[in-house]
RNA sequence: GGGCUCGUAGCUCAGUGGAAGAGUGCCUCCUUCGCGAGGAGGAAGCCACGGGUUCAAAUCCCGUCGAGUCCA
């Protein structure tokens, strides 16, 4: 990246030099003529430990004044996003302001919210989550203030100038650095121990030039110029990728509002310094002194060095061994974790997370299991849902929203806890069998097996490790355990997407958006238009009354008559490329543009699919009444005979639940309220009715299509068509319901005529069923049960009969027995006998002595069992003759040396089959 | 979204193609003043469901349903 992108005018009103880091080689821009490094850390060690940069402040104070300053310089002050991104396919969680403003505002296709704005977005990162508590420094959530400026390249102002912030430039570079500077200094920051390095940044498919606003070895804030794009054919090089301009150009700032606090106190960690009291109430319920108050110098210590070294490091440098420190340090780093991952899981779990095993569901789930190890390693016997109110407890000034769903907070964690303990108990089994093989075999655990542990059981190597020990066995687990794990996943992962519609935008993009009648006329079925373009199988319109697929609702079908010609299209497909609509027709082609067509829609399916769209909106309204507000939709397809949806939730939706949607739902029909649909701004959507709006998806566009039901009952961005009233849509009927997958329930269910013949379809059933057994519909239960226990008792006995029966025929047997060769053998073709019957028959004759062949023929097969006695099946196998004997049947078998069966198909060879076998006998005795 | 594992007696689980098993709990009897404990016997299985391969499937293959778990 081009010097002169850092060549900025306040540096040099403000005579800031520039000077290269005599340690890692970077730039950076200082007031100190005799600075020689950076200021960050490893350069630099943590000087403001014990020694505050400026007054102390709390979270609040801090936050204020951020907010504050910039609204007193014309920016407009924002409430915070969810830190479930919602708005987002590409991440899960909210991990830093400008994701909320991601992709739509960036890349210039939605105006932002405000212009230039300032905003305090709680966020969260899970990356390093396994150095939360060890560093000091690292939280899975934090606050990121940022100020942000939305610039546009070119004098295009489309809306002539009605919005003067939205087109052209707000503020870049210059700017940012001042507020930057005044802020800092208004904070009582010394600005002579201010750094600004350079430091190029990549993130998301965007980069551009960031400065990094250091003191005292903390990076404060990072101040990003976001003005590059991922682009294949870039002129601009930044480490291996390809980069291009954008159109728009982004002043991107993260202040770390937690750094702030902690540069304020001095205090040994970030944790200290904002969950003094949450620290307080862990230790003392794992009756453990803060190690500040036993090794006060040696803590100051670390907690300057650890910045700038590792711990092996530290330890020298304090002269101690790396293990008393860990000693030291470890349960201390335990209080610290669970401090941290508390309000993560506020959060999270207040902002309708449901932890699942899939998707931000399993980071939660991480999350909590985290908490519940640690928490059972201090021996804090809290529950964990507790000290998570607590947390909510000192949130809510800042955040009261927090409060609104403590009920499913608690009960969530409880019901984690109870799957864990679960998860664990089991395990336990597990590894103690594991634990007893290895014994026997006097060897340690494998490393294959280990990862096979935690992979399918989920189960940690420390846990394995805890539980073998006991049994006496060893465990070696490697330092890189986890990365091993990650790996071994990351090879997985090649999934190639093949967009349908791939390579269309070039030859769609001169063509004007295609009137969409569907919109203004719901009900019609029958329109004219003229052919704008046609090429492959293809024909744009200039308008159309066929539904494009999309939101789950499939596309519409029917026909285009060409006028003049006489010649219908069927039109198989129609799908939406950037606002133009493409109809695909069955042997399309040779259509000139300019003609003009009639097109009828397939009236029949579009209804059933409206119906079914408008019944979506009614059962997700009444799901979210039954189960709970966090009940989010993750999934939807509507046909003609049925729709579905998945929600997230965090248990199976049970019968009554079941019932209580559905006659939720069926309310909300007989109430006959309007549904109304019309396109609204964006952002004063998003406000209006919250981004509760985009369970279905986030469109694109400045505008968007909202539809309402009744008195705001349940308001959806949604391209869908819709009734004009909930009375349309007949009677909705549950057909089922499944879980599939942890945290995610799928409803399926038929609106209209399609439930009406549902019913008709199960009832039917019921019916059949019931006149087979000859009883009422309403007796089916009670009776069904009957017969199953009867049946069973029948088995039972059936069983017992033929043991009888075996018995029997023992008896008869022995009077045929023949002795061949010196050995009294029993052969014999019993017509009716199963291969059961003969195993038992010929073990009982050979306990008693005899060697027996044994062939039946029940319809197209033979059966053989051969027996023999114990003191001969070293010269005589019975796994030998039989299949000797079933070679002659066209068959096959085996077994064991004493009994053996098998089997075949010539039935009609029964008598020579038996004559081999006695003969081999006969052979083998010789 | 992708991967892996598991569904066998009330419970916990063995069983890698050849007769459905163990431990525990349950029932009956014996021993005991009674409890605990011990001894003898017994009941209890659509081996999740539906297909396929095979002379033969709890076991192998495919699908469905259910449960668990890891990764992005």
């Amino acid at each position: 990246m081009n010097d002169e992108e850092y060549n900025i005018e306040y540096f040099k009103e403000k005579e800031l030099i520039r000077k290269k880091c005599e340690n890692c080689g970077t730039y950076y821009w200082t007031r100190d003529n005799d600075r020689k490094t950076c200021g960050d850390a490893p350069c630099d060690i943590y000087s403001f430990i014990g020694e505050p940069i400026f007054k102390e402040r709390s979270v609040e104070q801090i936050r204020e004044s951020f907010l504050s300053f910039f609204e007193s310089h014309g920016h407009k002050r924002l409430k915070r996003y969810p830190v479930v991104a919602r708005w987002r396919d590409d991440i899960y969680l909210n991990i830093a302001s400008i994701s909320n403003f991601q992709p739509f505002v960036t890349a210039g296709k939605v105006p932002p919210p405000a212009n230039p704005l300032v905003i305090s977005q709680p966020c969260i990162r899970l990356e390093d989550l396994e150095s939360i508590g060890k560093t000091g420094r690292h939280l899975t959530a934090f606050e990121m203030m940022g100020h942000h400026a939305f610039n546009k390249r070119g004098e295009e102002r489309e809306e002539t100038g009605e919005r003067s912030g939205e087109t052209g430039e707000i503020y870049w570079k210059n700017d940012t650095v001042r507020y930057c500077d005044e802020y800092l200094r208004q904070l009582g920051v010394d600005m002579d121990g201010v750094t600004y390095k350079e430091a190029p940044w990549v993130g998301g498919g965007n980069a551009g030039p960031c400065l990094e606003v250091i003191t005292s070895g903390l990076e404060l804030a990072t101040l990003v110029f976001m003005d590059l794009k991922l682009s294949p054919q870039g002129q601009i090089h930044i480490k291996g990728e390809r980069y291009d301009k954008m159109d728009t150009y982004i002043v991107d700032t993260g202040y770390g509002l937690e750094r702030f606090v902690w540069a304020s106190k001095g205090s040994p960690t970030v944790y200290d310094a904002i969950f003094p009291d949450m620290i307080k109430e862990l230790l003392n319920a794992a009756g453990i002194v803060h190690p500040l108050e036993t090794h006060h110098e040696l803590i100051m210590q670390n907690a300057r060095l650890s910045g700038a070294m590792s711990r092996r490091e530290i330890a020298k440098r304090v002269c101690i061994s790396p293990e008393a420190l860990k000693n030291i340090l470890g349960p201390i780093e335990s209080v610290y974790a669970v401090s941290d991952h508390t309000k993560c899981l506020a959060f999270m779990l207040a902002d309708g997370i449901v932890p699942s095993n899939a998707k931000e569901g399993y980071l939660a789930r991480l999350v909590l299991r985290r908490a519940f190890r640690m928490l059972k390693s201090l021996d804090i016997a809290i529950p964990l849902e507790e000290l998570v109110l607590k947390q909510i407890k000192t949130l809510k000034n800042s955040f009261p929203e927090l409060e609104e769903s403590v009920d499913r907070i608690v009960e969530i964690i409880a019901l984690e806890k109870s799957r864990y303990d679960e998860t664990l108990l089991k395990g336990g089994r597990i590894v103690k069998q594991l634990a007893k093989q290895s014994k026997l075999k006097a060897q340690k655990i494998h490393l294959d097996k280990l990862i096979d542990l935690y992979d399918t059981h989920g189960l940690p190597p420390e846990f394995v490790s805890e539980v073998v020990s006991t049994q006496g066995v060893a465990v070696d687990i490697p330092e890189n355990f986890y990365s091993l794990v990650a790996s071994m996943h990351g090879e997985e992962q090649k999934r190639v997407l093949e967009p349908l519609l791939d390579g269309l935008n070039e030859k769609t993009e001169s063509i004007p958006a295609t009137l969409k009648l569907y919109y203004d006329e719901p009900s019609a079925f029958e329109f004219d238009a003229v052919v704008l373009d046609s090429f492959d199988d293809f024909v744009i319109l200039d308008k159309t009354l066929f539904f494009p697929e999309g939101g789950g609702q499939p596309a519409d079908t029917g026909f285009l008559t060409l006028e003049g010609e006489n010649r219908t299209l069927k039109v198989q497909d129609v799908q939406e490329v950037e606002g133009v609509i493409l109809h695909k027709i069955e042997n399309g082609g040779g259509i000139s543009k300019g003609s003009v067509v009639s097109g009828h829609v397939d009236a029949e399916r579009r209804i059933a699919h409206t119906r079914h769209h408008s019944a979506t909106h009614i059962v997700v309204c009444a799901a979210r009444k039954v189960l709970g507000s966090h009940v989010w939709q993750a999934g939807a397809q509507k046909g003609e005979k049925r729709a579905r949806i998945d929600v997230t939730h965090f248990k199976r939706i049970s019968d009554a639940e079941r019932r209580e949607i559905e006659l939720l739902a069926n309310r909300m029909v007989m109430e006959d309220n309007e549904i109304r649909a019309r396109f609204e701004d964006r952002k004063e959507a998003e406000q209006k009715y919250t981004f509760g709006i985009y369970q279905g998806g986030v469109p694109p566009g400045k505008a968007i299509r909202i539809v309402r039901i009744g008195e705001d009952e349940d308001v959806q961005a949604c391209a869908g068509t819709h009734c004009a009233k909930t009375g349309e849509v007949g009677p909705i009927k549950i057909l089922r319901t499944e879980r599939i997958q942890d945290g995610i329930v799928r409803i399926e269910y038929s609106a209209g005529e399609a439930a009406v013949l549902a019913v008709q379809a199960q009832e039917e059933l019921i019916k059949v069923a019931a006149a087979t057994l000859k009883v009422p519909p309403e007796k089916l239960p009670h009776t069904v049960e009957r017969f199953f226990e009867e049946w069973k008792q029948l088995k039972k006995e059936n069983e017992r009969l033929r043991d009888d029966m075996a018995m029997l025929q023992i008896g008869l047997l022995k009077d045929h027995a023949k002795d061949v060769s010196g050995v009294r053998v029993i052969a014999e073709v019993l017509p009716d006998a199963d291969t059961k019957d003969m195993m038992k028959i010929a073990s009982q004759l050979t306990e008693d002595g005899f060697l027996t062949l044994l062939i039946s023929e029940r319809g197209k097969r033979a059966s053989v069992v051969s027996s023999v006695p114990r003191h001969l099946k070293a010269e005589i196998s019975a796994s030998e003759l039989v299949k000797r004997v079933c070679e002659v049947l066209g068959g096959s078998g085996g077994g064991k040396a004493e009994i053996a069966q098998g089997g075949g198909e010539k039935v009609e060879m029964v008598e020579e089959a038996m004559v081999a076998g006695i003969k081999l006998i006969q052979d083998l005795q010789k």
